[in-house]
DNA sequence: GACTGGCACTCGTTACAGTCGAGTGCCAGG
DNA sequence: CCTGGCACTCGACTGTAACGAGTGCCAGTC
């Protein structure tokens, strides 16, 4: 398909103008704004072979032409640089992150700092538990038969489940089962973790296996396996931006996918190092967000991953823009918890 | 007002109508669908009384009658009996609840059900922390300057905060630190504890008041002042049933306030023991939330109250039923709750 | 005095016809 | 290969007319 330079262009004026009114775009129109130093009848040509591969479409036969999936693709792809940040939004980013106390609050502000920048629902997943690894293990006595199982992750991520035990056990013991795990998990990575929590119920001394055991499938089944992966939502309002247009008029579809979390992990929790990934409409595995766009990366400390973040919204997006704003802030994510 | 048994009659079967056709209900339509034994003209009389009276109104002149925010107020006041749940709800609310693992779990899984059942937005508050008591806290080295306190309270909520030191301090002090607030703490309402946390900063040992005036501080300011509440949320995609009727065509208001943790804190946060509450459109003190209506109860262990629950939809709204559920869903969460 | 049937009236909804204009595709000429 | 010109398409908008659901009112009845 030979796409020379000038349809190229034709076709990044299409998306600019697009994504910035919202209405379909018109030849003369276009030679009017950009200059292609050409005449709308040539520029109409061009148009119709970026409609023939596929890049346009006309949503009614006397309409403007509007950018399809695959048109916005190759503008991603080929046609746009990424935008630098402006002073103000930098200034945003760290005034917005500065003073959190938390990994919860660092999530928390990350998200509606996202979706403030963006003007988007963003997303935000916790530090994974499988790229965490474990600084400390709590064993909590809450009755004779009850622990409260409290680890702590070098992420600054804690969780904690009630570990019901076979049978009571002394308060001692519970001491030596908080020693014997500590030793044995801490700085070792979850996701490596089941043959030595294997080990560890192996080596216990009898009278401490069964609780050990009980110990073991709570760490291993809800910490592990049922990997207890956790998001947090923002700017849902912003999806009533643009009218009914975006979204082909129903929010339905993806108010209910922003409800799943599984949906929600798929989306932004497979990201590779330092790299961006965009989804756009029809790439989308779910069927709901077909008509959205996902722009998606992964953060951490140094250059270590240990999470996802990313925005979704219509494809009818700033892509650039949208690109820098989510690197600039999985950056300074990144930055904040290298600190701790 | 003098509205008698008829007219009251009337406004009910206005309300049922409207609430299950959506449509503005004409005289006609109410004789032929409820056994009212008298003739349209009549009941267009009585129409025109509670129109007068503000219960209802007409959207177009030549259309049927809708009821108002006051209307729906006396039809929950006067004109409704609270529908008993059918036994397939009963049997659902079980299957959801049993299993739970954890608070969480039982968050998560209560405001997951809620939604579904009525079909409307659920918001589950977390127990409050002021009215929990402490039943441990823990004290975890990071570094040497840098403790993780993690507090458990006795309704199964857990919650940690970085402390920043103002020096370093060893184990041994560490371990000191531990003994002191657990044994002036556990037991205690957070909400009382700002005396007693005073108090163990001036009874410390001189080498470690630094430390304690800062752990101090931390457990003051972040559990109790900023009193960190949490909400759980589902079901936002329900408010897109009924098309774009309800909420006079604009989710953004709604959306917008959902995402809004202190707007749900005041929507379901003060509930009183045993009540249900009901505000209908207008009766909200939230702008936002002026075309929607509220149904929240508190819930908790017995007869005490930690939490609010409840949920959010249009003013047409089933409220005998939605009210049922709320408060079925209540009770049961209160019993799961008094087990632990 | 309360209820009812009848009737004129209102007004939103729908259908249809006509106009307008943005935008296109195509073609002949530079 | 580009351009100006031109006929054509078709959605958006406007105005008109018919329709009908629903009302308010009134005179008559029990």
């Amino acid at each position: 398909m030979g796409l020379d330079d000038r349809k190229l262009a034709v076709l990044r004026a299409i998306v600019e103008d697009y994504v910035a009114t919202q209405e379909p775009v018109g030849s003369k129109a276009l030679v009017e704004r950009h200059q292609l130093g050409v005449s709308p009848a040539t520029v109409r040509n061009d148009m119709a072979v970026l409609e023939e591969e596929g890049y346009i479409r006309q949503p009614h036969t006397s309409a403007g032409r509007v950018p399809t999936d695959r048109g916005y693709r190759l503008f991603v792809d080929r046609l746009s640089r990424v935008k630098p940040l402006s002073p103000a939004e930098r200034r945003a980013i760290e005034r917005f992150l500065v003073g959190a106390v938390d990994l919860d609050d660092v999530v928390h502000r990350t998200v509606r700092l996202l979706a403030q920048l963006t003007r988007q629902v963003a997303v935000v997943q916790y530090p994974s538990l499988a790229r965490s690894t474990v600084r400390h293990l709590e064993l909590v006595p809450i009755s004779t038969t009850r622990l409260m199982l409290v680890m702590i992750a070098d992420t600054g991520r804690v969780e904690q489940r009630l570990v019901e035990l076979p049978r009571p056990i002394p308060a001692d013991d519970v001491i030596d089962l908080r020693r014997l795990v500590n030793e044995k998990l801490v700085g070792t990575r979850l996701s490596e973790t089941p043959p030595l929590v294997q080990a560890l119920v192996d080596e216990s001394v009898p009278h401490l296996r069964p609780a050990m055991a009980t110990l073991s499938t709570v760490l291993l089944e809800t910490l592990v396996e049922r990997h207890e992966e956790r998001i947090a939502l923002a700017g849902t309002a912003n999806l009533t931006r643009g009218g009914l247009l975006d979204f082909q008029g129903s929010l339905r579809p993806i108010l209910e996918a922003l409800e799943e979390e599984v949906v929600l992990l798929k989306l932004i929790g497979e990201a590779e190092p330092s790299t961006t990934r965009v989804l756009i409409g029809d790439e989308n595995e779910i069927d709901n967000l077909r008509a959205a766009s996902v722009v998606s990366t992964g953060y951490g400390p140094g250059s270590t991953i240990v999470g996802g973040l990313g925005v979704l919204g219509p494809t009818r997006m700033d892509y650039p823009g949208t690109i820098a704003t989510v690197r600039a802030v999985a950056r300074y994510v990144g930055e904040l918890l290298a600190q701790n």
